[in-house]
Parts: structure tokens; sequence; C-alpha cells
DNA sequence: ACACGAACCGGACTGGTGGTCCGTTTCAAG
DNA sequence: CTTGAAACGGACCACCAGTCCGGTTCGTGT
């Protein structure tokens, strides 16, 4: 059944405010979930029950941006393996160096490490598959190392260590290439 | 001027308390810094002043297990690069494979992932210095590479995942060499 | 042996947050 | 208009890292 339209209103609202105070540059101090809800002008409770909890409000604003990446992938069914991993972790860097603050927010909930995420598994299952399409020795391992090239507080801390968009985006290049080159 | 006698002992004794509670089989349920102090029989402001904050607490248990890594992989000057480094990542493995729950725990911290500690430093230092010398194309992102395929939450979600420690030796072993064959 | 100040002790206390609860309000179907 | 289900919201709870400071203990100088 369709949901009631206040509750409709109030997920945007708190989807707005959310993005506007996680999305801010080098948020000042930390962003409690009642900040977003005052942002949002509702209740805290109304927070948690459309989100469920802190991580759940902060993966429903990833998702947004990841989304693309995923249907990018998708895709690009029949295109040489290799071709279709690099230019996923790619934009999969992009997305993260766009939105750094997002994705340390999300990091930083910790509760299991980005593994724990259902999400990860989507990512290593495709990873994996296009590594064994592209002959490897050890897909599986491949695919974690793959994804461990683009991982969030990874790429914070090159950037915080000077690296630029370019810098970064030839190193994970070169990065997946090479693993990505049979033994 | 030599640490008084009592405030010594108490040292011993948390860090003692520290091991077992955070070392347990699954530690059941999170364990505070006021548990470690109940344990030890000391106040908690006591272990405060000796480790100034939980991270350092975990930070000293787990120096004790990896400063030996450190030690050998000083002592193996004149060796091979190459093998240098699987060495290297192949014992830094073998320690978080053996002591899982407390690594776990320091991850747990968050507190700005594990870059943001010094002892990250060193052995990027370390180990980008040795992948220049193997001639790798891109040797500061390839330190990165080496470092995350034996990061504590990758470990423990592939022995989660029913890894058995030989496969993953393997697979960090043969990643490693890959990594650092020359393109 | 004693005195005395520095160093240390410890547990009450604070500040801040995620998450829950439940009386009240709003929606929309009939 | 009635009505009950769903949503609301903010007081409230639990939990902890980290601080504070009055009281205690060590060990050095005399």
């Amino acid at each position: 059944m369709r949901a009631r339209s206040d509750a409709e209103r109030n997920d945007r609202s708190v989807l707005q405010a959310a993005r506007e105070l996680f999305g801010a540059p080098e948020h000042s101090g930390r962003v409690s979930v009642e900040d977003v809800a005052a942002r949002a002008g509702v209740g805290k409770g109304t927070v948690f029950r459309a989100f469920g909890d802190r991580a759940g409000l902060l993966r429903a604003l990833v998702s947004e941006h990841v989304r693309p990446v995923q249907e990018m992938l998708e895709a690009s069914e029949g295109v040489d393996p290799t071709t279709r991993v690099v230019d996923t972790v790619e934009a999969l860097l992009a997305v993260k160096l766009e939105h750094r603050p997002l994705f340390v927010a999300l990091d930083e909930v910790g509760a299991g490490s980005p593994f724990g995420a259902e999400t990860y598994g989507w990512w290593f299952d495709r990873l994996s598959e296009l590594a064994v399409q592209a002959g490897v020795p050890d897909p599986a391992f491949t695919a974690h190392l793959l994804l461990g090239s683009v991982r969030s507080d990874l790429v914070e801390h090159l950037v915080l260590d000077g690296w630029s968009p370019e810098r970064l985006r030839q190193a994970v290049r070169v990065g997946a290439l090479r693993l990505l080159a049979a033994g």
C-alpha cells in the first residue's frame, strides 16, 4: 500500500536536510541525527522510523550516488571485462571524490566495516565474476583488492595527503590494470 | 625520571586485563574502558592517565604483537626487496589472524581510519621504499594496496566468510607478488 | 625515622548521542 | 463526518569516553 502523504513529504525533507548537513565542506563537528531532524523540521523519532538508524540514513544518501555506477556496470554487458572493471573502479573513485564527507561519515558509522553492508557483496560478486572472465589467478581476492583500492578512507587519506584527483585516477586505473594482468 | 612503582604495577595490571578482555573469543558485547579498569582493580581515571584514551590502550596492546614484525623487516636489510615485502605482509597477516578480536576492536575505535595512526605511516614508508627498489610503476599507491591486502577488517571478513588461514596466506602472498611484478 | 610535596589514585560527574516510547495528531477510506 | 490506522515528535533511557579533584601513597631529603 501507498505511503501516507505526510510520511512521504517528511522523508524528502529529511533526505534533503541530511544531504546538506553531511555534504557540508568538512562538516564542522559531528552531525547528529537530531541535527538532521531539526533542520528537516521533524522529530527525531520520524527520522528513525523512516530510516531505521543512523547508518540507514547515510546509506540512503550514498546509494543515490552509487546507483548510477551500478547501472553503468550492468549496461556494459558484452564489453571486454578488463575495461568494465577499470571503468567501474574509476567511476566509484569519482563518486567518492565528489562526495567525500558523505562517504567518510558512512565509514565512521563503523558498526562492522564496509563489508557488512549488503552492497559490498554486490560489488564483490560483479567484480569477482569479471575477474574470472579476465582470467586472473585468484578472482575473489582480486576483487577485494580492487575494491580496497577505492575504499573511502584510503581516498580520503590520499586527498588530505595532497593527491590530485587526476593523480588518484591514474593510480587507481593503473593499479586495476596491474591486478587484472594475467600472471 | 623513573615511574613510581604503584603506577608501573597498575600499568601492567591494566594491560593484562585489557589483553584478557579484548582478546576474548568474540568478546560478548562491547568492552568499555571501565570494564578494563574494573578487572584490573583500578579506577577509570588511572587507565586514562596511563594510556590517554581508548585508542591508546588498544594501540599499546597491538604494538606488542606488531613490533616483532617491524624488527623482522628491519633485520632483513640486504635481502631481495620482493621477498622482504612478501614476508612482511605475510607476517602481518599472521599476527592479525592470531589476534583478530584485538585488531577488530582497534579498528572500531574508528576516529579516523587506520591511516591516522602514526604506525601506518611507518609501514607505508618502508613498503613504498621497497616498492621503489622492486621497480614497480607507482610505488606509493602500491604500498597502500599492499597494506590494504591485510587490513584487519578485510581479514576479519574473509575469516568469517570461511577462508582458512592457509587459503588467506596464499592469497596475500600471490597478491603481493602480483603487485610487485614489474609492469 | 619522619616529614612533606609531588605524583598518583579512583570514582563521581559531565556531555553528547543513538535509539525507544507512547500520548497526541493527521490522514484518508467508507 | 466518523473512525482507526499510521505517523508524529520530543521527552526519556542507556551507554560511554573522557574529565575533575579531594584524598592517598610513594620516596626523597634531612
